[in-house]
DNA sequence: TGAAATTACTACAACGTTTTCGTGTTGATA
DNA sequence: TATCAACACGAAAACGTTGTAGTAATTTCA
């Protein structure tokens, strides 16, 4: 119906040129106070908006970050895109969402697709297959494009970007000694295939803290599931089996770290099943601090990741980066911020 | 460092003109094979990719879409998100988010940033706090510049736009009409102020539930809480102790149907502190399909939502308007699409 | 009083595309 | 041998801005 105003009309209307127009809106002391004051009082009466995507074209920025997760129906990865929209658009800037689902092709497709100069800088958390794969090349290709990047939580070293973390290994270690402090004997963990970097680095947390307490580790207290299954609707009965199994054969079991919240949960349930009382006989701890772990019963002790906080970090180091390259200085080397964990004690620990 | 390559450099350095690239890469018949060949060989060499910036000024139109939601972290609106992703990126669409936080400026500035031309069209569920001061003038303001907007779960009936529901009180009264069926004989209900479209509805299903099987409601059985403090962990508390006096006064209550599931995973908690057994003393039944229903123990009966469906009918909505707008067809009046809940039935019902 | 400086504008190019409308060569036709 | 298509390409405008480089008209100053 109505079509939006550009300077051209209001130009046209009130007899000028667009120019004038332009710098009387940017209060330009080339333009008499006289016409300024005319134009901008049009400009109101017509709801004169700048377009956007004139503008972006003008300036070769968008003022818009992309960020790419592989799966949004999940906790931690809203609440950093949370942190992220939150700085993001303090900073004026706008936040596009795209989802993996897990896949490469999908991580590829999304980031072809917004790299044609629909964005200024991606956050990306990589999908599993593409960690499976170690196939990073549209990484390297966005970095060569000089589209700057940041990666968070799963990441790849030899990605020459910035990278925000949490110290999972530091994390794990420490969940894991509070379970042996607090009275836990023998430890199981419940973990992802190694392929998945967090899972590997807090499988190693696991494994320092038991050295550290002269407990040797046993093989059959480390469960490896497969990550595919994660969140998988039909396959969470093979977690619950596979921890009723390890449960079965070592019933005197009395503490379990697990690498995610759902894991623990899962843990827990079967658990309470076998008859096992938390947190007395069992005591259970997470990483991820999500809705699951504040609701289960008892409520359960996590290591926190403060998603928010790596979001916010995530979107200011991009942020850093892209006015770096719009001011064409030298670039600063990548850095790795680590975001140090908290580990939260509830009903779930003694 | 590396500049991205445009028509221009791909011409000089092929010699021809720029017309003549823009066309070879479209296979126009007016180019030869012959330079065609040549034009598209050589702008793979340099990996030419179109600027999308510049075609959406040319096209005048983005191909993305902004979706203005209250709260990222809640499963319900992350599912709905989902929806629109697959579903847009099937048509060649980008999503991008906007957080209000529940705040009506935020919401009005979210979206007067992304109407300067930024997206092609909305897809919004309103904040709480639009709906307590019941301004909607950026909502009018939008359609009146004839960007189309499509209004999900939270809406409001005078803004003629199409919308995507659920029968809230359909929804509402199968669950407590199961409730009563599998022998509940004094049903509470736990629901928000009336201000929330969604939670008025239910509590007539509610109601209406309870009339067809001729009970009387109980003031004292429904449970308005403030849903500012939806969400809020320090006022969990709040609700327990709400709940937990109800279930004081009136020990044989013996189901509970909650209009959300953060309700009735607060009530299942309390309850069963109390002693009661659940299903077999009190059945309780939630609204929405959430993690927190799912891993719940007893896990939790619920009213699913279909939250990625909705998302999925919003975005064909919204897409069949942006293209009504670009044909400049006669525009059809605007429709609401209902999306029928589905109970699910699991162990905190028998 | 004439040159220089100031004022208040406007024209134009540019950002990267697409598309319409030329236009200069061919080769075929009358 | 004119005439006319057909062919293969180029020039230019347009999308909505901004910023640089003019340019008239007026004012200032020596």
């Amino acid at each position: 119906m109505k079509k939006r105003v550009t300077l051209k009309e209001l130009a046209r209307e009130l007899d000028v040129s667009i120019s004038t127009v332009s710098k009387a809106l940017k209060n330009s002391p080339e333009i008499s106070q006289d016409t300024i004051d005319k134009v901008k009082a049009f400009a109101k009466l017509l709801k004169y908006r700048p377009n956007n995507i004139a503008l972006s074209l003008k300036n070769r920025k968008t003022k818009t970050i992309g960020i790419i997760i592989p799966d949004i129906v999940h906790h931690f990865f809203t609440k950093v895109i949370k942190g992220v929209e939150n700085y993001a658009n303090t900073k004026g800037y706008n936040v596009i969402v795209g989802l993996s689902n897990e896949s490469f092709s999908n991580e590829v497709i999304n980031m072809e697709m917004l790299a044609n100069g629909s964005i200024d800088g991606f956050i990306v958390s990589m999908s599993r297959e593409t960690m499976q794969r170690q196939d990073y090349q549209h990484f390297t290709e966005t970095l060569d494009e000089d589209i700057p990047l940041v990666m968070f939580d799963r990441i790849v070293a030899e990605i020459p970007c910035d990278k925000v973390i949490v110290d999972d290994t530091k994390g794990a270690r420490i969940a894991v000694d509070t379970l042996i402090k607090k009275g836990s004997k023998k430890v199981a963990i419940i973990t992802t295939k190694d392929y998945i970097s967090v899972g590997r680095l807090r499988t190693k947390g696991y494994l320092e803290a038991l050295k550290s307490n002269g407990i040797n580790p046993t093989s059959e207290l480390i469960l490896k599931i497969d990550d595919d299954l994660l969140y998988e609707e039909d396959h969470l009965g093979v977690i619950e089996k596979q921890v009723r199994e390890m449960l079965l054969l070592h019933t005197d079991v009395d503490g379990i770290f697990a690498v995610n919240e759902l894991y623990a949960i899962v843990a827990m349930k079967v658990a309470k099943e076998m008859g096992f009382v938390i947190p007395t006989d069992l005591q259970v701890i997470g990483f991820t601090d999500g809705m699951l772990s504040k609701h289960a019963t008892p409520a359960l002790s996590t290591v926190s990741q403060h998603g928010e906080a790596m979001g916010a970090k995530a979107a200011e180091l991009l942020i850093q980066r892209i006015n770096e390259r719009i001011e064409d200085k030298a670039k600063s080397p990548s850095k790795t911020l680590v975001i140090s964990t908290d580990l939260i004690s509830r009903g779930s620990t003694k």
